[in-house]
DNA sequence: CCCCATCCGACAAACGTTTTAATAGACTCG
DNA sequence: CGAGTCTATTAAAACGTTTGTCGGATGGGG
């Protein structure tokens, strides 16, 4: 392993300049003459110089990188929010950790500890709502937070979110306009804020229909929020008897579960059985019924994300804290569609 | 922003030890004597301290980081590989940076940039096949390179994948199997040796069955190889005119989205035309017409390449490098079965 | 009681960059 | 022609770890 790295103090010597004259090309290239940027410049690519950013993070104290903790990789959701989150990082020359949580408050915390570790210039999270103290602990540190997909606990600190209350009353509203009176509503664990405020939509919604939500909505809360745990979901609901009329799931990867379940088992979708998903990934409009659900702006989640984090990072004095919120947006497809 | 972060300095100061004792501490707890240990631990929790991995780095001389870069983070074959990555690295206490390279040489390079400045201890990556000099560069900088999901070039370095060409073989001779005699083939660039490679099968297939290649395959070339595009591509075999008995395409996303735009023109799917994807990602069989594919050992391929890339790193003497290769299955569904 | 072996821990020198203050020229203008 | 003002560059001091070497203490055996 003959790993010869090429440093700025042989970029220096070559270019017949001071390291410190490479430095400013490097990161001020506006302060150094014309002439001598080009030569510095010009030996750099002879040489194949690549700048030490652990060497740079450390003298200048702080880095170019972001760390991405996200609940569950795997589902398109994060994957969307993660591509907008990559690519403007990148765009601003920013890379990114990635660490992914499964949920899990230990995993969570472990992230956050890489990240401290990393010297991370900020940290984009969704938290899995166990344990906020880690992240606390985080800002104490003088590391910028945004919070992403969540709504900000306090006024000094960014966070931009889709309004999960009014998504759950925009479903839960098109199933009882549909005719549906009983709800059934396929959840994940309640620390998970969007849950609990998808839940909490819906009941606003019975409600506002003059439902009594305590009878009419029924909570199949799964300890995953997977496609498994949708079809364990339905296996669950066939088992219990009646079925509802109308199902509301948490997510598209829910939904997708139950709607293999319901199909199997000889369910009419949406004959016997309306059903609404939530964050309409692609993949909603493919499914064997096609499934409605709520829209989320994904991608810009991601990017608005990132923005924030920079500014706030970048402007410390003159940056002021946003709290972003979309609003999401109902989907229609054959799932919901009574004849 | 008062951000005092406390150093090994000060923990050695409390602690009543020098820094070189807190360092051995982290480093190699054996080195020290069991009450020393306690107590330094002690202070370092007490003070909170959390290790800066760049001076670590710096000094060092390696990081305790990876390189991920793949070709569509959206698509959730590589969400998958990419959580075995996360999973497995991060239980070795490394982190992931995650480099996007949407299938562009370009933006794979700038990711190989990124990962060389942070001095990664090693790159995984599912190349693009555009230009390969900037991967080789890397390797003569001396930092391992795992290819992820395409076989080593040269028996000097690890690979891990699947048989691409045995799966199109597979999903072909099924089709053909089903009475096909016509087949198109809906993929992606040409450069993407995965796209190759399934090509390659599926005229294996095809001319183990008596058909000429050159007659009975017709491809369908997409600039991605998302649900978009599959969508596209249905709108060009029906413009097209007569449609082939039998459709392959190079990735479920693609099938998709071409399930999806024969389904809106009425096309019978299998009655009309037999459909068969690839990957086998979740979605596959929740589609609306459960999807045939050729499932692959995704999760896996990432984790049996973070192993293959840390032992290449851990043990430079010892280390003998790899081509691992899995062995793709058919999965049959509703898409390719013939009343 | 002394010597030797063993084990801990201290010391100090890097690692490659950024950054501040200082310097040397070049130029302007009276 | 000289004082003053820029501008372009340099020198040197950090940043927080790791690590090889070395000294000192401790304990056991002769």
């Amino acid at each position: 392993m003959s790993t010869e790295q090429v440093n700025i103090k042989e970029v220096a010597a070559r270019a017949g300049v001071s390291p410190g004259t490479v430095s400013n090309v490097l990161n001020r290239p506006e302060k150094v003459a014309q002439a001598t940027r080009a030569r510095v410049e010009a030996v750099i690519r002879e040489l194949g110089f690549v700048r030490h950013a652990s060497a740079s993070t450390l003298r200048a104290g702080h880095s170019r990188t972001v760390g991405l903790s996200v609940i569950d990789i795997g589902n398109p959701f994060f994957t969307d929010v993660a591509a907008g989150v990559e690519d403007l990082a990148s765009e601003r020359g920013y890379a990114v950790i990635l660490g992914n949580s499964s949920g899990s408050g230990a995993k969570e915390e472990r992230n956050l500890r890489v990240f401290a570790e990393q010297r991370v210039r900020g940290v984009l999270i969704t938290p899995t709502g166990e344990d906020s103290r880690p992240l606390d602990r985080l800002r104490e540190r003088g590391i910028c937070v945004v919070l992403v997909d969540h709504p900000a606990e306090r006024p000094d600190q960014c966070a931009v979110a889709v309004n999960d209350v009014t998504g759950g009353a925009l479903a839960v509203a098109h199933l009882l306009a549909g005719g549906a009176t009983r709800v059934g509503f396929v959840t994940g664990p309640a620390a998970i804020r969007q849950c609990a405020d998808r839940r909490q939509g819906a009941e606003r919604a019975l409600a506002e229909a003059g439902l009594d939500p305590a009878e009419a909505l029924r909570e199949v809360p799964m300890a995953a929020m997977n496609a498994r745990a949708g079809q364990q979901a339905a296996e669950q609901l066939l088992a219990a008897g009646r079925l509802p009329d109308a199902l509301f799931c948490a997510n598209d990867l829910l939904a997708l579960g139950v709607l293999r379940g319901l199909l199997q088992a000889g369910v009419r979708v949406p004959g016997d059985v309306a059903l609404i998903g939530y964050d309409d990934i692609d993949f909603a409009s493919a499914s064997a019924v096609s499934l409605s659900s709520i829209r989320q702006p994904t991608y810009q989640l991601g990017r608005v994300a990132v923005e924030l984090l920079l500014d706030e990072c970048d402007n410390p004095g003159t940056h002021a804290h946003q709290q972003i919120m979309f609003q999401p947006e109902l989907v229609v497809r054959e799932s919901t569609r009574r004849p």
